[in-house]
DNA sequence: CGCATCTTTGCAATCGATTGCAAAGATTTT
DNA sequence: AAAATCTTTGCAATCGATTGCAAAGATGCG
């Protein structure tokens, strides 16, 4: 593995102290004028860099008359301090990493509109409070590469959002002491922070939504290897339980999130000529592309097949017919992991967050 | 404004040499281990921090022996480099900010999944090349703050999401020479580097394809006061005009990208009673909402109403009717800003970059 | 007027890496 | 065996900021 990479481009210390006693260098000076630094405002302003330094970062040290002089000054030539030098120095850093995984096997970067609505949300909460956002994806097979990010030392935490089958991975991490908030399911022996909506109750409110409408051969479209799948699973039997229904293996279709997902469960139910009046589908754009298909199977929906997303993404209300789902709060999620990620490292693993769900009916359940 | 937050955890130089010379702080140091550095794998494998620093980069100057204990050293103990260091030392950095505009007043967040998408593709882009991504958001009304990120040294370029219609602004961050690329139109008198879809060519195809399917009253929705959405206004009135048809004022609707733009649209023109047969919306989600809003009023679409979108977002091919629409080559698009940001860098402005669009013809225009 | 106190500033060490140069050791040449 | 060369390593300066300490200047008090 190339992990070390040589520098591009080389510079030879000696040389530029010989150069910095003569002139200009008239070529690249003309255009190519160097960064602002501090020492540059303390030259213009006749103080030292100690005095800049303090001035900028409001310290009761400096003179108030000085203080405005230097601040003016700085506006004025749009100086902006040099975060890499300050970071170094202070060894601190306002900046999160955050990081995607995507699946090696179906190359699907970034697609789900869901995730991609995290991240705005999750843009929006740092940019709130005041820290950068460094995006970076990862092969979903080894979320704990997600930790070299933070060895850099260039984050002071990290945000996963998605958390796959990798538990264990996971939990490596937080043994690690790495900062890291996930986006998923809690699960039992779980030694990192999880934010994530309460999937038991989601799963529970879509079906029993459905049972409600009179539905009884409700399918269920998911990847229950998926932790929070499994868990809208685990209440997708707990409303069957309550209605004294027992699950009825052949309607588990074992979909993944994946471009043609709804497509190719609705075709296996299909195939396997099973009866079903209704369908839980783990994702909004499962959904959708499970109506499409139920479409071509003329199938009407919601008259002979009633659909439930999961998610609520905004296309969902869009979508024909509107699409009945449980809404998982975007806006929410970003702060809450945000939140959860500084408790994390200010005080330490307070355990799992679960952010409520709420049952969205549209058409195409009723 | 505060652009200068007083450092949260000050550190005393001195008294760090003191508790050097005793044994280890029992407290801290016995969960909240130091963070490894280079003079540790160096004390460890018994060189200088030249050495490691040489064997990590691959440098001919030291032995194959040495390099390969010490790289096997470096990664038993996960050791990584600090970056922030690095980076000071060199002057040169691998990060790239991403800036993505916000609208103040409506207060849209990074939510057209249009531009997640790019977000998505940029990700993947810079990713492939060894480059980490910096996101942020910035009022769309004051793009000219895209430099501050710049000018903190942390990224070697930006790669703007979203024009508007601060072209100006744009000019004066070329003008100081401020590597960035903007993902727009391009205008004249530009300075700065574009890349986009060639708008005209998408907005003609649009019409031309509305056209053949012989419609002539063709709605126009967009705001024409975004250059991309003038561009594709100026590829329908030449549509037209090779067809010999005057663009009707009344037809041309001023809608937003907003959440209810398509409804509000769809609305006006009923309100005013104006007949038209077709609709070309200027991005696809307000081709999807528009699209809800004709049905509501008992058009249907396309029999009545043809309809043609722009952008070929993923979920056009899954709406019903499946989307008409203008593909914009999304992963292409990632590809193309971070080579023309790089191309900037090395070689100076070389103009603006058009990528084709492509006629994407589906159910609901035929 | 002299000395103590307070305010304001600058010097210099420091953060963790990189690299030119010098020098030590190994190898070859004469 | 001595000299020349090559290989490998370490020293120390450097990147751009921060901050403890010392010191200069201003002010107050007896």
């Amino acid at each position: 593995m190339d992990s070390y990479p040589t520098p591009a481009r080389p510079c030879s210390d000696k040389m530029k102290a010989k150069t910095d006693t003569t002139t200009d260098t008239p070529k690249s000076a003309s255009k190519e004028q160097r960064r602002l630094q501090m020492a540059d405002i303390a030259r213009l302003a006749g103080v030292s860099t100690s005095t800049v330094s303090r001035a900028l970062s409001g310290s009761p040290l400096v003179n108030d008359e000085t203080r405005q002089r230097i601040a003016e000054l700085a506006r004025s030539l749009k100086y902006s301090i040099n975060v890499d030098a300050r970071n170094l120095r202070l060894k601190q850093t306002r900046t999160v990493a955050v990081v995607v995984p995507y699946d090696n096997e179906t190359r699907q970067h970034l697609s789900d509109p869901f995730f991609l609505g995290i991240l705005g949300s999750l843009a929006d909460a740092l940019t709130d409070r005041g820290f950068d956002m460094l995006l970076s994806r990862i092969d979903a097979e080894h979320l704990d590469n997600a930790a070299q990010i933070f060895d850099t030392g260039r984050v002071l935490g990290v945000i996963l959002i998605g958390q796959w089958r990798h538990h264990d991975q996971l939990n490596q991490l937080a043994a690690r002491h790495v900062p890291i908030v996930v986006w998923g399911a809690q699960l039992p022996q779980q030694l990192y922070v999880t934010v994530g909506s309460d999937n038991v109750s989601g799963g529970q409110k879509a079906t029993e939504h459905l049972l409600q409408a009179g539905r009884r051969n409700i399918a269920f479209f998911g990847d229950i290897q998926l932790p929070e799948v499994a868990q809208r699973y685990e209440g997708y039997c707990r409303a069957l339980a309550q209605h004294h229904i027992a699950p009825d293996p052949a309607l588990i279709v074992p979909a993944s999130f994946v471009e043609e997902g709804g497509k190719l469960a609705v075709a296996e139910l299909c195939r396997r000529n099973i009866p079903f009046d209704a369908l839980f589908a783990c994702s909004d754009l499962l959904a959708m592309t499970s109506i499409n298909s139920l479409r071509e199977n003329n199938y009407r929906v919601p008259d002979d097949i009633a659909v439930v997303g999961y998610d609520d993404i905004e296309l969902a209300r869009y979508f024909h017919p509107p699409l009945t789902t449980i809404r998982q709060p975007m806006a929410q999620a970003g702060l809450a992991l945000v939140d959860a990620l500084l408790t994390l490292i200010e005080e330490g693993n307070t355990g799992a967050h679960l952010l409520p769900t709420e049952l969205i009916v549209r058409t195409s359940s009723v």
